[in-house]
DNA sequence: AAGGACTTGATTGTCGACAATTGAAGCGTC
DNA sequence: GACGCTTCAATTGTCGACAATCAAGTCCTT
């Protein structure tokens, strides 16, 4: 395996995935000689990723008592979607000044690839989420705010993963949800920033009452659960 | 000097408000060996801090070439604007429907707070800045969304209090801006969220506007200027 | 036997030194 | 005189060890 970049890089990005797919569980203690052996570096390099995964909300870290990985309660996997709608409703109607016609046929021609895949899988939960984050990832970087992109992309896109990831959770209506991507383009297109912005906010309404409905007939765990082991 | 909290934390502070003030300038170069020096601690707690600060935002980092301030641009202000302007209005208009009568009070006698001294000292630009924070901080609270409220007071809230900071950018319209906030609690007091978010949303907008005003007459850095001295 | 203070173990916080990479100064060549 | 290469200093990245803090278990006291 060779090395790109910095250890404190490749260890946060290990970490960065085996916490969104669960390996690192919700509340597991991280206990910094256990994960620094396990990975086969020094604790300083750890220590630095361990920071910045806590920047990027995956971790929290109380002081002389150790960092520990988020848990997500049923409430703030909600939360997530009204911060998410706030954002990427700006994001759409920047996009829609902002956008250059070559990024908007682009953006069309992604639309089409996911109609193919829809209308020969049956939309598939993974091309479908990937399909997704694909087509949201786009129009946040054409709002040509990278602080903006980078909120969308960095805190809320990991932790938003992570319950996707652990819940198993397969977006029921790729069809509709396909629907409703081709007509925010249409928006962008003829540069209705106004409109983009509904039907952004729209959109990502739908998918959290999605998400609640599933949340809904599913247990939760107690609300500040702490789990221990680290392995 | 006693100490609360872990050096880390300390250093952090210290660099946030350094930084925020421009006592550390934007594009500086931040060098490691000489900061630990300069505040007497070793590179291993000021790296962490470094670390956590990249993830405010405050500050950039390049592997095998350092740490620098960040250096905002007028633009990179101007987008701050439209962040802020999508979040706080979904923080307003959660706030609408979560918040308890007594904290609609409280932000009623702030507000009177704030008249009187606006009445009395004109409206002096400090104690405006520290309201009108006091006031939109106590939004982001009511909105029972912990990642929304991080956010503000987080990446956004430190990087437009170093450019008002620098820019000694005083708060033109002192009354127009309680008058509306005054108009953003009645609307939340009648749990009408959807006008608090339009007005929140307004209210953010002219502020912005005010900001690109000034902006305008004021000579701008090159874009990607860089910086060189570390004291 | 129950409660509390003490001790012990483990974990985090901090430090100084070594290794690796970068950027620039100095030299030689064309 | 200008360009390219080599060498060197400086800075960042990494490591292992020591000190401080916290939590749990134990022992003593009442």
């Amino acid at each position: 395996m060779l090395e790109p970049g910095t250890l404190t890089d490749r260890i946060c990005e290990q970490l960065k995935t085996a916490i969104v797919r669960g390996e690192l569980a919700q509340g597991t203690k991280l206990n910094e000689p256990a994960l620094a052996n396990r990975y086969g570096i020094s604790r300083g390099p750890l220590r630095e990723a361990l920071r910045r995964l806590e920047g990027l909300g995956l971790v929290v870290h109380v002081p002389h008592a150790g960092a520990r990985v988020i848990t997500l309660s049923r409430a703030e996997v909600l939360q997530i979607y009204d911060v998410r709608e706030a954002l990427e409703g700006m994001a759409a109607r920047l996009a829609a000044v902002m956008m250059t016609p070559m990024e908007v046929e682009e953006l069309r021609a992604l639309l089409a690839q996911h109609a193919c895949r829809i209308a020969a899988e049956g939309g598939r939960a993974y091309f479908q989420h990937e399909g997704d984050t694909d087509f949201h990832n786009r129009i946040a970087c054409a709002s040509r705010n990278p602080g903006l992109a980078q909120m969308l992309r960095g805190e809320l896109y990991h932790r938003l993963r992570m319950y996707r990831y652990q819940s198993s959770q397969q977006s029921s209506r790729p069809e509709r949800a396909l629907q409703e991507h081709e007509q925010i383009v249409d928006a962008i297109a003829e540069r209705d920033g106004e409109l983009a912005e509904t039907l952004m906010r729209r959109h990502i309404q739908r998918a959290r009452r999605a998400v609640a409905e599933q949340l809904q007939s599913q247990p939760d765990q107690p609300p500040n659960f702490v789990a221990e082991e680290t392995r």
